[in-house]
RNA sequence: GCCCCCGUAGUUCAAUGGAUAGAACGAAAGUUUCCUAAACUUUAAAUCUGAGUUCGAUUCUCAGCGAGGGUACCA
């Protein structure tokens, strides 16, 4: 049984017996005890106070008292104030470690075969122009998010829908027209998404010219982008294509293809992949039809224009529009038939969307009309709404050229592992080939976890002057731990030295039994990383446990230490804790090197 | 206008309503005949303002100030 369990009855037990008052498991709050104090656990006795009719040290004492002489894993307390400090014997933690020990995936929960699916959409790419930092976070949230909670006993299935169609793509494919000269990846050098985007930055540079130029000519802003020759020749590109015009289809898979071929460089750079993958082609036909059905329901509305509307007012939201004037599909057209082909390819469980918060209103109102065109799954949508990334001057704009572009920061940061690498004498004496997988391995970890450390539900900035670093509480911090424990363990090994179970008779110092109660913190810290959707709370984890383990190491011998038993404890535990950084770095899709 | 988020050291981030608000970077000072110094130790440094609820508020409520996002034919 846990810990926590077996303290919270001890409690609710004491509170009946010296008070004759019932109280549950759950009114008993229990914290970590603060380093400060003598003590692993604390119960802040405050709740109790009430019902004692004492004060609260008095309280405090007579509980701990109680618990003390019942439980025997309870070797000592103390109060302070209204907080009852509980020791736990060693004989408790060192049979904990024995049992993590014993257990290789210990705090996952395997998934069984009639477990519940849970679908994860992220990445979502339009394909007009290359991945951003934007992107990075979205596609390091979604696919830690989905081991986090394959590893919470879920079946996860990880989905893509590509947004390849639709005005934004035609404002490339027209630029490319118009300025291309026919240029291709191979003509340019350039890798397809970049070639694709830098035709819809032009795009956006004639499109000001022009409406600058209708302005100068007596038209209000609003109107001049409307009669904007390139705006009314984009509409028209998307009414043709809609219409499956082949010209205008066949130029719309070749730059498409182009930007796959570039993403799924990027992708692979990332480590992150996809179980299936939508593309908005092939579901914005499905949505319309469902807007159709919708109308034959009478939950929407067409008004005179022809225009397509949901009245969301009874709601407390505002009309939303489905279908435009001219009959083409939008955003949430598109989202609702991607929802209906999902929802008919797997039997989904829980459906969740890795989207930026700027989508809130999106997603309130999807599952809203979900929930109005009969899907019962439609009010359980989850939307996995995490915080923009920002740069120092504010928020990045693709069109304005202030994005930082995914591939050349991934490459910037292995560059810099590299340099480090070289400057520290690290990968002295191994080929290129392992020095390379070993930079990239550290410069990845860095970004990904300089990523994933911080609250996904904020804002966070970025600043591309300063380089992500590589000491303190970083992603290579966590990795070199790891390094150097296996290090030891090889050393071990060389002279021929078994780990095998810790013995209980062993007298271990306070940080030895507390880094034992954080490898034991383990699994509900996977669970609450699962139930509260963030990948942070690992990563936050995996830090304490290594600075820990850093602390420990510099003030105890373990190969030197010359009593046999001690010394085998503490490989066990360096073992162990070895072991922990590597599930929690998974978890966090990031790979721990054997050295660096 | 209306709706939603956010405001913590110089900077970037932590803190289920609980003890003296934790880290990291940066600044200052130290640790290496010793298992990897990408490490360890020490110092200075913060809850936007004002009320309220509470035994107790960074956390909850209200008001103000400041920043960001959304808001009906972009995705």
């Amino acid at each position: 049984m846990k810990l926590e369990s077996i303290v919270s009855e001890a409690v609710v037990q004491a509170v009946k017996s010296l008070y004759g008052i019932d109280f549950v498991l759950k009114d008993v709050q229990l914290q970590k005890t603060k380093k400060e104090f003598e003590g692993d656990l604390t119960v802040v006795v405050f709740p109790f106070v009430k019902a004692a009719r004492k004060s609260p040290e008095e309280t405090a004492k007579e509980i701990g008292a109680y618990v003390n002489e019942k439980n025997a894993i309870i070797t000592k307390f103390n109060v302070i104030k209204g907080f009852l400090n509980l020791s736990i014997g060693q004989a408790y933690w060192v049979e904990q470690l024995n049992e993590i020990a014993s257990e290789t995936n210990y705090g996952s929960v395997a998934a069984s075969a009639d477990a519940p699916l849970m679908m994860i959409e992220y990445s979502s790419p339009n394909t007009n122009k290359p991945l951003h930092l934007g992107h990075i976070r979205n596609n390091l949230l979604g696919y830690s998010i989905s081991r986090i909670q394959a590893a919470n006993g879920w079946n996860v299935v990880k989905t893509n829908i590509v947004n390849d169609r639709g005005i934004h793509i035609c404002k490339s494919m027209l630029a490319w027209q118009l300025f291309g000269h026919g240029e291709t990846p191979e003509t340019s050098g350039l890798k397809g998404d970049s070639l694709v985007g830098k035709y819809y930055v032009a795009f956006d540079k004639e499109y000001k010219v022009q409406i600058k130029e209708l302005m100068s000519q007596g038209q209000t802003e609003d109107e001049a982008k409307k009669n904007a020759p390139l705006m009314i020749a984009t509409q028209q590109m998307l009414l043709d294509w809609e219409r499956g015009d082949v010209a205008t289809r066949h130029l719309w898979e070749m730059m498409n293809n182009w930007v796959y071929a570039g993403f799924d460089e990027t992708y692979k750079k990332l480590g992150v992949d996809f179980d299936k993958i939508y593309y908005e082609s092939q579901t914005y036909l499905v949505g319309k039809q469902q807007v159709e059905d919708g109308l034959d329901k009478g939950v929407f509305h067409r008004r005179e224009d022809g225009s397509v509307w949901a009245d969301l007012t009874p709601d407390g939201l505002d009309e939303k529009l489905l279908l435009r004037a001219d009959g083409t599909s939008v955003y949430m057209t598109q989202d609702i038939g991607t929802a209906k082909l999902r929802y008919d390819d797997f039997p989904i469980n829980k459906m969740v969307y890795v989207v930026g918060n700027e989508q809130n209103y999106h997603f309130q109102v999807l599952a809203l009309l979900l929930d109005k065109l009969g899907f019962e799954w439609g009010k359980e949508l989850v939307h996995f709404s995490y915080g923009m990334v920002e740069l120092p001057e504010g928020k990045m704009k693709s069109r304005e050229g202030t994005v930082v572009d995914a591939d050349d920061l991934v490459d910037e940061m292995v560059q810099t592992a590299t340099e480090t690498s070289q400057e520290l004498g690290k990968l002295d004496g191994y080929t290129p080939e392992q020095a390379k997988a070993i930079s990239t391995m550290v410069g990845l970890g860095a970004l990904k976890y300089f990523i994933l450390k911080v609250d996904p539900k904020k804002n966070m900035t970025f600043n591309p002057k300063e380089s992500i670093d590589f000491n303190g509480n970083t992603g290579p911090f966590i990795q070199y731990t790891h390094a150097r424990i296996k290090s030891v363990l090889r050393k071990a090994e060389e002279q021929e030295i078994r780990v095998v179970p810790a013995d209980d008779s062993l007298s271990l110092s306070e940080k030895e039994t507390y880094l034992i109660q954080l490898l034991a913190d383990y699994p509900a810290i996977v669970k609450e990383a699962g139930d509260s959707f963030s990948p942070a709370v690992i990563a936050n984890y995996a830090y304490d446990l290594v600075k820990e383990y850093n602390q420990f190491y510099h003030d105890f011998s373990i190969l030197r230490e010359e009593n046999s038993e001690l010394r085998n404890f503490r490989l066990l535990l360096s073992e162990n804790v070895a072991k922990m950084i590597k599930n929690s770095m998974y978890l966090l899709g990031i790979d721990v090197p054997e050295r660096m």
